[in-house]
DNA sequence: TGATCTCCGATCAATAAGGTCGGACTAAGA
DNA sequence: TCTTAGTCCGACCTTATTGATCGGAGATCA
């Protein structure tokens, strides 16, 4: 439940790998294929190349084709957030069905639903959480987020 | 990306409407059967009882069975969180595949994995989210929750 | 200019979710 | 007490999404 993708797992992975291999080097140039990452990770060659393609389509990654070519970050790693790199993936994201309604379309329960505005909140949280964390951040290690509630303090599972 | 599933959506429709009925009638031992939630969102009867099947066998709610029977919520409704709606719908909810491994078992990534410590952070982070909202939260519609970061404030998307 | 290495788009299989059906039980009413 | 109607309960099937794969097009270096 509420589980990551296989491929969004797969494409933190490999930018994270890329961006660590930028700043470890110090030279935003060195550019990095896919079978060196499928191969450091063990995740399927051919897989991983899908997600790298979307990824440079979404303007995160930059492709340099033939010989010694590979994927070089597009931006700095602080200005990559991990919301746009899942919404690369993924598509929008959003808690509910009805999160992106467009006119026309709205779920059968829309009329008497009465879980939609506080679902919507939830969303927003958990969207600043994953807007607020950039890769940057992931590269590190260090502690990054805190929540707190209004309500409900406490609440032993 | 991270929806919630249609069970999800329903169980959370239904232990609401529960809750409302109960409080708003201020008797805890007005029974609802599963028709009545059924008819009022639109959800396909047999599937619902589904989820409310699970929910009574995760001891959210009683059952009663028989005619006039049908479900009472198991605890107040300030006592039932988000959180346990979901696991109890979904089983335990992780962002990330290794989150719950038994031993023996783990990731082909994991040796060398990058990304396993910042996400078992997220995953904290909404865990803690869905954890302070309480069923009785969801009813009223106030401001519930806020959130804080201690880096990358104010990214664009 | 040739060959090799890379990225790229379309196609197929596996898994999980969504939805459905019939049976067993309980409790109320005659 | 017996009947009967209404409820919960468990197993099954269908559909959609994800995971994985294959062959082709483009570009660069020798």
């Amino acid at each position: 439940m509420l589980k990551f993708s296989k491929k969004a797992d797969y494409a933190l992975m490999a930018l994270q790998h890329i961006a660590a291999v930028q700043v470890g080097d110090g030279a935003p140039g060195r550019v990095v294929n896919t079978k060196e990452i499928a191969e450091e990770y063990n995740i399927p060659l051919e897989l991983l190349a899908k997600v790298l393609q979307t990824l440079a389509k979404n303007a995160l990654i930059e492709s340099h084709n033939g010989p010694k070519g590979g994927y070089v970050l597009a931006r700095r790693a602080r200005q990559i957030t991990i919301a746009q790199i899942l919404e690369s993936i993924e598509g929008p994201l959003g808690i509910t069905d009805c999160s992106h309604e467009k006119d026309g379309e709205f779920c059968m329960q829309r009329e008497h639903c009465n879980i939609r505005t506080p679902l919507l909140k939830v969303q927003d949280s958990v969207y600043q959480l994953l807007n607020n964390m950039t890769l940057q951040d992931m590269m590190g290690g260090t502690p990054l987020i805190m929540i707190q509630s209004s309500t409900a303090q406490g609440v032993e599972r």
